[in-house]
DNA sequence: ACAGAACGCTACGAGACCGTATCGGCGCAT
DNA sequence: ATGCGCCGATACGGTCTCGTAGCGTTCTGT
């Protein structure tokens, strides 16, 4: 492992985690070079050493913020695998920082076009991950050819999405369960227990 | 009818509309009072005449952009209730400016308390209104006693917010059908046709 | 040790925005 | 008509923020 740094390096990687704890607390808009410099314990003048600008840091800053897509499971069970799935993502980006930038950022992204790559790239990783757990089960035959893989994945993400961002709950993975066994049931798939 | 209004009236009036715009357009934090001053025609003085700052202005803005409730409809069908409920408050709350305010207003909600009220106000209005006829369901006997209403608000509502303020689609009333339809298909909640 | 690169500090110009002061003009009621 | 209240226009002080300049200091590789 190469764990060797140059001063330059752990410099930039100081701006970039005052970055997204600043951009976590108060948003993108409130933001300031200054208040990054301070934090950093980096001068202002360094960081335009290492950025262009405002803008470009904070891009650099998400981007390098991007969630670790967790190793996709495949344990022959759609319900299983749906579950690890969104639990995993969950955890991976609803919890810590990700979580708290996640409104700030999408709101930034309707006005700034390199935030608004950079937000929609992550959603459709996001959705690209479940989407491949749901057509292996097609696959499988778990599910029927037809099924609308699109709106299933709405179905299945939109309550969490709704349940962090909206009511500002935490993600259970009570309610991942919940959410998971209610779309399924429409498509008969087994459950292990009847409630 | 009282359609008299003072002058006072219609300036105060044009200094709203002119914020919602606004902030619909660039956000609650790239909304600037001279802005207001140019699209309403009214002077920035005038302004500080109405409101006592920019932060009481956007909260009286948003205040009276709230959106109108639907009639609550009952047709003794839950299935039909709902998605009249849900397409109804899609149309009042996601089409329009309200829809393009809400991520910057939830963004903003975060480190404003009175903006912070005022959106869980207005989210708490919606949930509430879908409790409604979910509890009349139950009293009816359509759903089981022990269910859960408020996770099943959670999984109607959560793919319409997901497709609205992340997917940043139009929710169709495919959609909702769609959504009403599959959740209730756990409760084995009669659907007109199957499909 | 030494040269060059990278960093810190202070200061600065420019622009945006807030909120206020001042004064002149218009509308409305009696 | 006239007095009062509301509005418009300009200008201003103050603050914040961006991004840059200049210069001394520290670090790094050799």
């Amino acid at each position: 492992m190469e764990t060797t740094s140059t001063r330059s390096e752990r410099v930039r990687q100081a701006v970039l985690d005052a970055t997204t704890d600043l951009v976590a607390e108060v948003g993108v808009e409130r933001t300031t070079i200054d208040e990054i410099a301070h934090r950093s314990g980096v001068a202002k003048t360094t960081i335009y050493r290492h950025f262009a600008s405002k803008q470009v840091l904070v891009v650099e800053a998400v981007h390098a913020c991007t969630f670790i897509i967790p190793a996709v499971t495949d344990s022959g069970s759609l319900r299983d695998d749906l579950i690890s799935c969104f639990s995993g993502m969950t955890k991976a980006s609803y919890d810590g920082r990700l979580g708290d930038m996640m409104l700030s950022l999408m709101d930034a992204a309707q006005r700034d076009p390199e935030l608004g790559r950079l937000v929609r790239a992550q959603a459709d990783q996001r959705r690209r991950y479940a989407t491949e757990v749901i057509e292996r089960a097609v696959a499988r035959g778990e599910l029927p050819d037809d099924v609308d893989v699109d709106v299933l994945v709405t179905l299945l993400a939109g309550p969490l999405v709704y349940t962090k961002l909206v009511r500002r709950q935490r993600v259970t993975d009570e309610l991942v369960a919940a959410v998971v066994d209610t779309v399924l049931a429409r498509y008969a798939v087994n459950r292990p227990v009847a409630s």
